[in-house]
DNA sequence: GCCTAACCGAGACGGTACGTCACGTCTTTTA
DNA sequence: TAAAAGACGTGACGTACCGTCTCGGTTAGGC
């Protein structure tokens, strides 16, 4: 899970002078430079990335097979930890994972990088593959796991799919992070603080059991 | 609402030899065809766009500013219409939306294609703007109505946001529509019938008024 | 010898509206003036000729098949008459020719103008050939004309044939208002008042009957 | 005095991969092909160009800045070298001059050649400047000190200028071969052997002193 | 005093070439 | 052998003209 050699040494492990490896930190620390320096992603090229990295153009080829690889472990660098849960409560459980959605979804400097690489690989079905596999998918199957547990519990309707029920909660959130967020507003009044509890609040009363809901 | 010239003519209204609109058909339709043939998004460059319409460069540029700003066309010419709505209550409404968002989803050959034109919308925040201001938003405010609506008539709870609720039902099915669909499934398995039902049923059972709720 | 319609109207002579004689000159006076305000001659495309003259670019084609015809009739029109001899001696006559010469490869405004669309003719066989054939030839044989009579009256050798002769005298004239003077030197030094006596002098010389020399 | 880098690399001397001189030559050499198959002068583009030499268009324009420039260093590749003197007179060392303008202006296949990007040359007054400084001046001089040499011997007349001389004998060579051979002749009728004799002959009848003329 | 064919300006049209830029590969020197 | 530097063939970019073709609107005869 480091930072891969995407493009792995063809011949032995250790032949001749070793891959520098400050020079991939170089490489994708000077990718977010520019990003957050508000370079539009579609100017991103190559030969820039090389410029900027103060790095020639085969160091980078070396490594990565293409510009779509390299921004994958931009992702990956740049991707916050999962949340640590509270485990207090299903409900604040809940909220922990959708604040961290929605504080990425803030207009921090960070997040303006994510969001724009995030664009770029949701436009290509590889990239979009190898994010699903590496970041999405594991985070996924966590909510999941949780849900699971509360039904168990007796916490949430045994009846509804738990795999639906995470998309319940996490769809209305991605809704104004991804969706609406990065463009139409500006202010971050889409985004207020105690949108997560909000939504949590809103959906799990659908999915209680009948008994133990707020009268 | 009809076929823009996004890029208007500088002049007066009628000088000189006026703009065919066969060209302008003949080239979105080239456009979508090219994509309907499974020609990657990448590999769509203007002057491809251009030898397959059977039309010079210049032509298109006269129109559009740039294959962005002549993509937001081809999303519109291709983006279905509104569902007609039963009226026969709140929930079949709500279903009838989905329904259409579920549907474009499903993997029929003209999705495929929008939805990779798609993407490449959404990582141009100009063209993003464009796209909600002409197509979401209209869309958004048609649904938000309908809940206000049911919001007055006391069919839903008054005391959450009517835009928030929407979100709450949109959402999920975006989840899937958007963010799964694409890549991670390939059977339409993730988009089953009824699925809109299923989201619609359990939102639905947390926002209605605690006195009309399913025993 | 008009100003000819090179592309003569195809069917009867008179029906429908005339062509305009003042659009005619409107056109090749408009291509002098760029050329006299220094426009390269490379610059003078049919669109920009169009522009300055305010006429349309069919209006242009209707007339002349390109360019180069509308060259033609420029250089046709800005040619100087050919000098009136003083016919008071042979040398006289001979530096009337070259006087001429001589003056047009000074540096007045209508003489840049010649000698950058000199260049152009020079440069296409078809053009080259019909100025040759409309301007050069004509003098030409006026000039070798002269030199037979001389020949006749003893007055020149007559054992050299007349058509070198004429190249002995205007040749190196030639050689200074087009070969060197329109880029090497930058003031008229290279041409100064006497070149063309000098030049004569120094030619006839050798071509006079022994008996007829400077002693 | 080599086949020049017209664009001079900006950087030091030797960094990165040099250019290739295999690639200069094909670059020239397909060039002079091509006007060697009869192909217009207009209708040489650099794009043509780099796909009969099998070059990249970046590759020339690295190297020339232009169209014109490169034409520079075709002309320069195939004008033939200064005669070599007899030495064994001024008029066999005036004639040995004119000689190789004659040959120059016959309709070989290497001065077809010449004369078409000659006349190209000719019409832009910075490449006729470097044309004149590289090739035309250096003969120029060369001719001149020969005809100072003569005068200081006694040989021509002290009292008319070297450069006036010069052109007395190159001018109407000139007038021959870059005047009237390209188009009106087209055997070589007008350029017969013993031209460049009769044409010295009868100017050097003029310049020589009074007392070592003719009887 | 109409009729109508040809003119006129404007500018769209399918092309071709321009000169620039980035791609991914390759060949140098230097370390 | 890695690394920087940059040349290389390829091909798209957006612009400018080419010569042809519509447009709406004149402008003169011939009826």
């Amino acid at each position: 899970m480091s930072l891969a050699d995407s493009q792995p040494r063809p011949d032995g492990p250790t032949r001749g002078r070793p891959r520098s490896e400050a020079v991939e930190r170089s490489i994708i620390e000077g990718v977010m430079k520019l990003l957050e320096d508000g370079v539009p992603l579609a100017e991103l090229s190559i030969e820039r990335i090389a410029r900027t990295a103060g790095v020639g153009k085969a160091t980078i080829y070396r490594r990565w097979s293409g510009k779509e690889e390299l921004f994958i472990d931009v992702v990956r660098t740049a991707e916050p930890p999962d949340p640590e849960l509270p485990g207090t409560s299903l409900r604040d459980d809940l909220v922990a994972f959708l604040e961290q959605m929605r504080q990425r979804g803030l207009m921090t400097r960070s997040s303006a990088l994510l969001r724009s690489v995030f664009a770029q690989v949701k436009s290509s079905p590889k990239l979009w593959d190898a994010y699903h596999t590496i970041v999405v998918e594991p985070r996924r199957r966590k909510q999941v796991a949780l849900l699971l547990r509360a039904q168990e519990n007796g916490e949430l309707r045994a009846d509804i799919d738990a795999e639906l029920m995470n998309d319940l909660f996490i769809g209305p959130m991605l809704m104004r992070t991804v969706m609406r967020a990065d463009t139409v507003m500006r202010a971050d009044g889409d985004l207020p603080e105690g949108l997560s509890e909000q939504i949590v609040d809103a959906v799990l009363e659908g999915l209680r059991p009948v008994s133990s809901r707020t009268p």
